[in-house]
DNA sequence: AGCACGCCGACT
DNA sequence: GTCGGCGTGCTC
């Protein structure tokens, strides 16, 4: 393969040619950015000979070990006047050499500036935030020419009479024939056509009936088909359809919105978009919460493309990262659908991002480096210059907000297309209604008018929904006699039964199975209660999915039940033969938490009852109500798409709450704004800013003395707030005691700044953590 | 992130 | 008396 990335056509730069020798002179130190939490790049010696330049990917010495980085932009030098704090300026003795560039296209200077700006804004060290754009360390060596065995060229006449020596088997013989032609094909495919094993054509190779011949690596992303007809577009769509192609056309930064209920043809509307991009000779990205569920998504886009797209995920096996990550590099994927982590892939030439469901939470991570990935994203085409479109039948109000401001602009569809209804949602007040006690099986969470629903749904041959957001069968378990709780020994967390896929009807199902959610411990329940020693004492409390399974599983034996939960789907997989086995119609009653919210037709699915539609809004998380409008608003979404009419009953004990009654009225705007009018009144996001400093340590004195050292030091100008520290909301996890502080500031005020003064000058103890959440989503 | 250095328990 | 646990700190 030829090298793409050979270096022939570069001016030398040692200053011979004679143009402005001393700024061309090759510098004998370069800044190397290392995907490490370092939050500065290290020097490191050229070799004389070596060419580096900004961007390069080059292997270089880090103690006894051998790491892929990238050559950096110099610092700009501070004035010459700077006080010679020659502030750890390693000397040139202690360099080590860069010991070789890499066989990879140069990260591009945007993205550079990207793992900058997103260091930056979220305080991570930059080269962990580089780390993430580095996700691929072997997809940075050469790669490997791919092998082709074929016959050697003296036997091709000769045929198989001329050697006595060598065993002419019969597998041996049928693969002679197949290789006849002379033609050069990887040994699977010449095994598969000689009706033999892999080792049968191995075994050739070694006694030289057939020869190896390295062959340039097959393409692995094959190019859209932009000549297939684009779908038809009507109405609103139509017009979307031509604003979205015209910002694409004109290739400036812009923000869209495209809201449109659920099945209104988003999807249809912005590929319409990446059709515009690819038209343009750029590469498209298109982000979705949860790839690993996106079957058909990807049906969509191959009937729109005629072929499948690039994928980016974290189940993708090593090799597919090599090969995804290069092809990006490379320009031959020209569109990528992926998780958030496809943000910083090496895209040359990107000219278009889609945020597809931007109100999802899955966006934000929380680990090492904490970050939204649709506002990167919007970051990203900023400095790019190019369109990014968020899609949502439920926007996020930080979105909404810049709609509303003029930052972002609008496409509104608003029927769903095939004329289906929106279904009718009804509240059924749990006060009222009460779910009555089943014979054998204690507690029921069915209320009766619910269960005459499903039955109704389920004997006119249709099939219904129950959605309950919680994992396991019962999410605490209590001694009857003492009232002790069994909780996580590592975090502030009650512990969850599992009971695993079977549900006995009669008495006790398999010995509960606890578990953890927060950090994954798991012990089996005990025999006698750990606090006053009764035995046989434990009850499980309320519900999780796998009870409401076993109470459906005695209403209504006769149906075909499935339960589907994160947890109960191990693999891509299953969650994709789940989801087809609805559709064909093997599953009349589906049991699941979110993961059957996720934009799923399920055609013959006319009644979605939720279980506890107010689980959402407890806890302190200042987008509990939000949240809880969007999570509900898609599980009703996927109620009668058809043309039939979809039913949804929200089982509540407060149907008066505004989330409950947005939901029946079906009046998103005025919920928002309310919403909104409360979040402005108390400076909350996005009218105000928000960021949690997060203390941990192995002994709990320690991260209380290192806050009360903080909040003294605690700046206090106007518009600025803080609260704590209080403990975090999960105060113990993993074994680190957690406290927090939030911080408050006005919109046009910076907590990074705050945070970096504020922090200025304190030595963090060690084994404290401080961890910084710039714009933290989640408070338990 | 690795990998080494360093200081306290169960082994020959 | 040593081997090894992982807590702490450094790597251009």
């Amino acid at each position: 393969m030829p090298d793409r990335h050979a270096r022939s056509a570069r001016p030398s730069q040692t200053g011979e040619n004679g143009v402005l020798p001393g700024l061309l002179e090759a510098p004998n130190r370069v800044a190397v950015l290392l995907p490490l939490p370092l939050d500065h790049p290290y020097d490191y010696k050229v070799p004389p000979g070596l060419d580096v330049r900004p961007g390069d990917i080059v292997l270089v010495p880090l103690g006894k070990r051998e790491l892929t980085a990238v050559v950096w932009d110099p610092a700009e030098r501070e004035p010459e006047n700077s006080t010679s704090d020659v502030e750890a300026d390693i000397v040139e003795d202690r360099l080590r050499p860069i010991l070789r560039l890499c066989a990879a296209p140069p990260m591009t200077p945007l993205l550079r500036r990207f793992v900058e700006w997103v260091a930056d804004y979220t305080m991570a060290p930059q080269g962990a935030v580089l780390r993430m754009a580095l996700s691929v360390p072997d997809a940075l060596q050469a790669p490997k020419p791919s092998l082709a065995v074929r016959l050697p060229a003296s036997r091709e006449k000769n045929g198989e009479a001329a050697d006595a020596d060598i065993k002419w088997t019969a597998a041996r013989r049928r693969v002679f024939e197949e290789a006849k032609d002379g033609v050069a094909r990887s040994p699977a495919d010449l095994a598969l056509a000689g009706g033999v094993g892999a080792s049968v054509v191995r075994g050739m190779i070694k006694i030289g009936l057939l020869e190896q011949v390295e062959v340039a690596s097959p393409r692995r992303f094959e190019t859209p088909d932009l000549d297939l007809p684009s779908p038809e577009f009507f109405g609103d769509q139509a017009d979307a359809v031509q604003r979205l192609r015209a910002s694409v056309q004109d290739g400036a930064f812009s923000v869209s919105l495209l809201d449109g209920v659920t099945g209104s043809g988003k999807t249809e509307v912005y590929l319409e978009a990446v059709a515009e991009c690819l038209a343009a000779g750029r590469q498209a990205l298109v982000l979705l919460p949860e790839i690993a569920l996106s079957g058909q998504w990807l049906e969509r886009f191959r009937r729109r493309f005629g072929v499948a797209p690039a994928q980016w995920h974290s189940d993708l096996t090593p090799a597919q990262r090599r090969d995804t990550w290069r092809s990006v590099a490379e320009g031959e994927a020209r569109v990528v659908v992926g998780a958030r982590s496809a943000l910083f892939l090496p895209y040359g030439e990107l000219g278009l991002i889609v945020v597809d469901e931007e109100h999802e939470s899955a966006f934000k991570q929380e680990d090492v480096v904490c970050y939204h990935a649709r506002d990167m994203a919007v970051v990203r085409a900023r400095l790019g210059s190019f369109p990014i479109v968020l899609a949502s039948a439920t926007p996020s109000l930080e979105t909404l907000t810049n709609v509303k401001s003029g930052r972002y602009g609008c496409l509104k569809l608003h029927k769903r297309h095939g004329g289906a209804e929106l279904p009718s949602i009804e509240l059924l007040d749990l006060r009222k209604d009460k779910p009555t006690r089943i014979e054998g099986l204690g507690q029921s969470w069915l209320a009766p008018s619910l269960r005459a629903a499903i039955a109704e749904t389920l004997a006119q041959g249709q099939q219904a929904m129950l959605f309950l957001n919680r994992r396991g069968y019962a999410p605490l378990t209590l001694c009857r006699t003492c009232g002790h709780r069994l909780r996580c020994p590592h975090c502030t967390a009650w512990l969850v039964e599992h009971r695993g896929r079977s549900f006995s009807v009669e008495g006790e199902g398999p010995a509960g199975d606890l578990q953890c959610h927060h950090c994954g411990y798991r012990a089996r329940r005990p025999e006698c209660c750990l606090e006053c020693g009764d035995s046989d004492s434990f009850a499980a409390c309320g519900p999780g999915v796998e009870r409401i399974a076993e109470e459906a599983a005695a209403l209504f034996p006769d149906a075909c039940r499935a339960v589907m939960a994160s947890d109960t789907l191990t693999g891509p997989n299953a969650a994709a033969k789940m989801i087809q086995a609805v559709q064909d119609g093997e599953i009349n009653l589906l049991i699941g938490t979110q993961v059957v919210a996720k934009g799923h037709h399920f055609p013959d699915l006319t009644l979605v009852g939720v279980v506890d539609a107010d689980l959402g809004l407890f806890g302190g998380d200042l987008r509990a109500s939000e949240r809880s409008y969007q999570l509900l608003h898609q599980v009703a979404g996927r109620a009668g798409r058809a043309g039939r009419p979809g039913r949804v009953v929200l089982q509540t004990s407060d149907p008066d709450h505004p989330v409950m009654q947005a939901l029946r009225s079906g009046d998103r705007d005025s919920f928002f704004e309310m919403e909104s009018q409360m979040r402005q009144r108390s400076y909350l996001p996005p009218f105000g800013r928000l960021a949690a400093l997060i203390i941990s340590s192995p002994v709990e004195a320690d991260a209380d003395g290192f806050c009360r050292n903080l909040a003294k030091r605690a700046p206090g100008q106007e518009g600025i707030e803080i609260l704590g520290p209080a403990p975090a909301p999960m105060a113990l996890l993993r074994g680190r005691h957690r406290r927090r502080f939030l911080l408050k500031t006005r919109r046009d005020l910076s907590p990074q700044a705050v945070i970096r003064e504020w922090t200025a000058g304190i030595r963090l103890p060690s084994r404290l953590r401080l961890q910084i959440d710039i714009d933290p989503y989640s408070f338990f």
